[in-house]
DNA sequence: TTTCGTTATGTAAAGCTTTAAATATAAGAC
DNA sequence: GTCTTATATTTAAAGCTTTACATAACGAAA
């Protein structure tokens, strides 16, 4: 009933040939007849053989087997990444295991530490806490590794090929927010140096920060959104407009504040970052930055698999994508005539 | 630099020990010094040794690791699965990884077929396709397997563990609506087949099926709602309530309707089944049904831990919980008075 | 000092495959 | 029928670890 463990050597003596000619029959090598082929696939059938890869993989480095390692599965761009990766993947006759490193430092550091545990011939990591150990085991993790960059000015030195998830994305949200003519725009994210690169945007595109107007919560999550805007409602100064460090909390920050009576765009513009498919189906639909996941993934697999295939080290890749600004109702201009007006 | 491929052997010479004496070091097994340890251990550093896990796991069958293999990793409840079989795993040590089938018939029989490949100890899978061939390849996949079910009656003799995603959701839906006044009540999924179970409760629910209100799209996600709400809204005598297969769907449905200035849930009641985090974000928020996802997900996961580590086979569980519903505002009674008239 | 019982360490086999090199077989030329 | 050459097949080594068994070391008891 089971495969009980029949080894080659099995269908070798049943079939009466050598064990390397049954080796030859399964990996479809040269140098050997099509009689004795077919003989020998029948016997397999017969015996329910099935190699045993880690005898395998032992001789022939090759797994046809690659990581990706994400943070957080629940946020809602990491399904484009993982489903990009994974069509580039197939196309190399690659397969994909996805790790998920919940954004957290050890788990990080750990997948990249344990990699040649995983049976893969190389890693795509998007880390989010970026420990300070990264770059070091990087180094010498023994298997190429491609980075999907989200957020992070990164050290040039690190031996991996890095695509950036675009690294412009905050500035192009806060130039529209003051062309539409808003004032005192707020900032709703996490801690300000998860996703550093998209605080330190904000900061830079105002003469002075007001601290009264930054909101930091926990994660990426509709609950943080929700808390924002409690938090902002409760200002005696509200902000006309908020930059939320992702759609998530974009979306959070809408519906509250749709339930606080607080009329958006009208009374507050709300922008967002990441382009998920929900803002078009959030009311009103939100405007946001589209930042490419799905290029940046196929274009990390690529390189990748590059690597894989020609196993070259060094002189390593660095690209980041034009991310693009997507104006949708939750950012209308000031002075045009609202629509939403009661 | 790199880890050129320093072996066990290296690390004995090194340390003038021989080859067995590094093994127990490294598996902590015991029958060693402590001070020979330490010295092999910081030998170990120095050259920066790490075992081959493929000739480990040639000698010991295990690899501490198991697969999670799920159709579409774009569906929203995913992720609480995804994340409750982390967590179980992890508590017993053992490492996930996951694998996109993409509820593709070819990929749900594939990862089944080549579970040795992915180097792990077990496989907890949830199909969609259910193809024919899956039974018998689950049979003699050589590794433990739990299916997690998601509405198909399942043959008895399947040899794994079997944790149901709920099977009673859709007479809760049915009946629900039907209590709340609802006589036109109609059906918006993906294939009838796909999600059998969801279906044929529908049908069961009613007398006589009027084909014109059952729509069925290509998938589960938003779009597919969008659709049916535009099918639904061009009916001569449109329906007074819809049954959605799932939560993606009733969203799209109820998002779509507002767009088309049909109320809900005055005109039109929305239910869907999932209950994910989406549905009070919605508005209005959207009756669902709990399914239990994380709760099932780590049962499953015990399940096969428990297989893995008992090395049993035989005896084999079927366990299923039960759904709850969750009445909120896209599904109110029509005697109550309707809180969003305009 | 001898002997015994423990504990620490080394040796060699086993685990299953791929592949280089050696050998056998078949086909073709003369 | 013999010789050459190309093709098919087999043998044996290599890949790296774990572990059963054998051996060595050590301290304690006699």
């Amino acid at each position: 009933m089971t495969a009980k463990k029949v080894t080659i050597e099995d269908v070798a003596r049943q079939a009466g040939v050598g064990i390397a000619t049954v080796s030859r029959a399964i990996n479809n090598a040269e140098g050997i007849s099509a009689k004795t082929r077919m003989r020998i696939l029948q016997t397999i059938e017969e015996l329910g053989f099935v190699p045993n890869t880690s005898a395998q993989s032992l001789k022939v480095r090759l797994t046809n087997q690659i990581a990706l390692a994400v943070p957080d599965i629940r946020n809602a761009i990491i399904p484009d990444i993982s489903w990009a990766v994974e069509q580039a993947a197939k196309a190399h006759g690659y397969r994909v295991v996805q790790i998920n490193t919940a954004g957290n430092a050890r788990a990080e550091l750990e997948v990249v530490r344990d990699i040649k545990k995983l049976h893969v011939d190389g890693l795509i990591i998007m880390p989010l806490a970026y420990p300070k150990a990264l770059p070091e085991l990087i180094d010498k993790a023994g298997v190429p590794i491609s980075v999907i960059n989200y957020g992070k000015q990164l050290d040039d030195s690190l031996q991996a090929d890095v695509v950036c998830l675009s690294i412009l994305e905050g500035k192009l949200v806060m130039d529209h927010l003051q062309q539409i003519g808003r004032s005192r725009i707020a900032y709703a994210g996490t801690q300000k140096d998860v996703i550093e690169d998209r605080y330190l945007a904000y900061e830079r595109a105002l003469n002075r920060v007001d601290a009264s107007l930054v909101y930091f919560g926990e994660d990426f999550s509709l609950q943080t959104g929700i808390r924002a805007a409690d938090y902002f409602h409760g200002l005696a100064h509200m902000p006309d407009a908020v930059y939320a460090v992702n759609d998530m909390v974009a979306i959070g920050l809408v519906n509250r504040f749709k339930e606080l009576g607080v009329r958006v765009p009208e009374d507050v513009a709300v922008v967002g970052v990441d382009n998920n498919q929900w803002t078009t189906i959030s009311s009103p639909q939100i405007s946001s930055v589209s930042i490419m996941g799905s290029e940046v993934a196929r274009l990390a697999a690529e390189l990748l698999l590059k690597r894989i295939r020609e196993q070259t080290r060094g002189d390593y890749e660095k690209v980041q994508f034009e991310p693009r600004l997507i104006v949708r109702e939750s950012s209308v201009s000031l002075k045009r005539s609202p629509m939403h007006g009661s």
